[in-house]
DNA sequence: CCGAAATACTTAACAGAGCTAAGTTATCAC
DNA sequence: GTGATAACTTAGCTCTGTTAAGTATTTCGG
């Protein structure tokens, strides 16, 4: 790789680090004023699992978190009612996350709201920077969509010594799919 | 404003939705690999120290957060020894919090080690979609730079049926800076 | 000049997303 | 069947963020 085009790719890296953060709060904060979803996070596995019910894994994966973490989101999501676990029919081990209509029914309005919100921000933009925009936003899809994690997975916990600790007692979210029917 | 142009600020709202987080969860996963800083989001905020001395006021609002999330970051900062609590010359009210040695070197260590990973999944764009990267990053920061936020500001709309009592009582305590020095 | 209002924080209690480590149950390979 | 593997779940933790309710300090109205 020659010198420019890696002087390029260092430069673009502390423009991500920069600006990203910054986008991703305004992001959180128009699904949060949306109202009703409780967690930005959910927006997109809700998404997902609107397209075609999904497995705990694949949802995973495609989100790019642990499968506890999904695990969670998905017990969450299964307590509002949006969605459904139900049983896969081959494999018994797999939970198949499936929508339900009050789901589909609040991912429209969430993002509706949403959408309109954004849209607000984005419509100053003259079409020369909508486009810059378009074709940026596919080349980050590219790159960020599919990340096999190769990140440093090992590191050792640090803790802060002496913050505040914020106790919280678990969540603990009931019998999962109803096994004993 | 043309249908078309709404449309297609619609379409960048849904893939701003879509993709942002997933890059922020690379680019949070990239921070926290990079070893030392254990808070991803405190990058931005020794950032904006870095550039000079600001109140907390001033990170709150920087950083679109709200005041007491910004207490509590610096706080975690100043016990890590990257930041200190100054005493404002007129108001003695406001906290100057400025940079130290250690966190003007965790600054720059941390931002080599990430930009370096970013690089990385960089590195396999071409030219052409490297140009439109930069040029779409240039488009996010002007739109998201500085938003004052006339979003939902006033949003007191709580409706999580399940909201907690929250009894509690204060205590209070002094101020953390030596004022009786 | 004094009391009320406004500012700038801090403390407290809590929610929610993320993680790892360590189970549990089901499938598969032999 | 036994052992390995795969798909989750549980448990325990960290970190970021929230609102509500305090404490200092400054400013302003009279």
């Amino acid at each position: 790789m020659p010198a420019s085009m890696r002087a390029h790719a260092r430069d673009s890296a502390r423009e991500l680090l920069e600006i990203v953060p910054l986008v991703m709060r305004t992001v959180a904060a128009e699904l949060r004023a949306a109202g009703e979803l409780p967690a930005p996070a959910h927006f997109g596995v809700l998404m997902a699992i609107g397209e075609r019910s999904r497995t705990l894994s694949e949802l995973a994966l495609l989100r790019g978190v642990s499968l506890p973490s999904m695990s969670n989101s998905v017990a969450a999501l299964a307590q509002h009612g949006w969605v459904r676990r139900a049983a896969h029919a081959r494999d018994r081990r797999t939970v198949l996350v499936e929508m339900t209509g009050a789901g589909r029914a609040v991912l429209e309005r969430v993002g509706r709201a949403a959408q309109a919100r954004l849209s607000e921000a984005l419509a100053p933009l003259d079409p020369k920077a909508r486009r810059e925009l378009t074709a940026g936003l596919a080349v980050l899809r590219r790159v960020f969509a599919a990340p096999p994690a190769a990140a440093g997975a090992r590191l050792p916990t640090r803790k802060l010594e002496d913050r505040r600790t914020t106790v919280q007692r678990g969540r603990a979210a009931a019998g999962r799919l109803g096994r004993a029917s």
